[in-house]
DNA sequence: ACCTGAACACCGTTCAAGT
DNA sequence: ACCTGAACACCGTTCAAGT
């Protein structure tokens, strides 16, 4: 008769094994065998594979580290950004648990706390505060799912990149005149480059709209 | 001895097959049941449930519509940032299914050029033009997948949500004192409202950096 | 209260065999 | 060339039975 396991056990295993085998390796049975533990055993301190997922999200937000000592909305929300995504690649297909499951938990809620407190910090509107909190998610957990899922250097097959790059080239120039002459470009991939970018553009919008009220 | 199948029969049916049972219920079995065929005889068409993954996402491309007659490129792009969440609400998890794949198929490369070709209009360099496509498309599948998933309104049960809202509401107010005064807005879900709101905002991001070279 | 064993209703995919 | 039947190696989840 061993001791119960607990969720806290439960929730650092599958995160573990999250980490080795992605998100479609990720199953009630395996993590079963990590614990030591028939499947179906899971079943008394969990009530879902679902619910797993949500705290397995919970626990990936608690590694957020709030940055401090900021200048301003827009070094604060600059900062939220990096450490969102930092926090969204140091797991394996975290995005895609995020993506995948409800807003609930304590840490997530502290996350979300955070980004609306920074926006608030900016003068801005209830409502504005809102979508731009909406936005600002969306836009860190898309790109991020796009970067591990079908970007250059991503989880995907080097190969099967590296093929869409040759097909890009190879397309016929008469109807994809853009996308060819920018293949290169378009398979090249420094994606922390092609985040900032992104970033910037968001805060520059998010300024324009403060000014222009 | 009936008339063999084509790969077009295969994927209309997919499609009818997603909209009537989403994602997760679209099944090799089920699909061949629906073609009156056995699933194992799918890989005579298809080599993979990915490739047919992908040639569903060609096929949601397809029923992208170009806006015509468009006055500079912010015009155009705020059209096609429209149409390309329009068509990704038309089919039932479109945007899963492209999340999902790699960006294969010539409707999705037309759809690629249609974006790249309108950047290039703005007068934006070629790096600049790659990064932007990326920001536009993560921006709006990453938006309509919470639109679809996580959010009021969406495929999730109506009652998650609803509980979601209660959360909210009771949270402990000190320690989330934005979260909780906001709670209302949070859980409202005017959804075209919030896609508008980000879409302008990522026009005025990409005018600013244009004003500002 | 927590675990096991066995079962149910499914999956994607392979492969020999038929026509 | 295209389809069937049967099989393999899996899934999530339920439930009676044990302790």
């Amino acid at each position: 008769v061993r001791a119960p396991i607990s969720r806290e056990q439960i929730v650092h295993q599958a995160l573990a094994l999250l980490d080795d085998v992605g998100f479609d390796g990720l199953t009630m049975r395996k993590l079963g065998e990590r614990l030591g533990i028939q499947a179906a055993s899971l079943y008394n301190h969990v009530h879902d594979k679902q619910e797993l997922l949500a705290l397995l999200a919970d626990a990936i937000c608690g590694e957020f580290r709030v940055p401090e000592s900021v200048h301003g909305w827009r070094a604060g929300l600059e900062a939220l950004g990096w450490e969102y995504r930092r926090v969204l690649l140091a797991h394996r297909d975290a995005a895609r648990v995020l993506a995948s499951t409800p807003p609930v938990g304590p840490r997530r809620w502290a996350l979300m706390e955070q980004l609306l407190s920074v926006l608030r910090m900016g003068g801005f509107s209830d409502v504005d505060i809102v979508d731009a909190s909406w936005m600002c998610n969306s836009f860190v957990v898309g790109f991020v799912l796009d970067e591990t899922q079908g970007a250059p250097g991503g989880e995907q097959d080097e190969q099967v990149w590296a093929q869409v790059g040759q097909w890009f080239r190879s397309l016929p120039a008469e109807r994809y005149p853009v996308l060819v002459s920018l293949a290169g470009q378009m398979v090249e991939g420094d994606v922390k480059r092609r985040f900032g970018f992104g970033l910037r553009v968001l805060l520059d919008g998010l300024e324009a709209r403060l000014n222009n009220r």
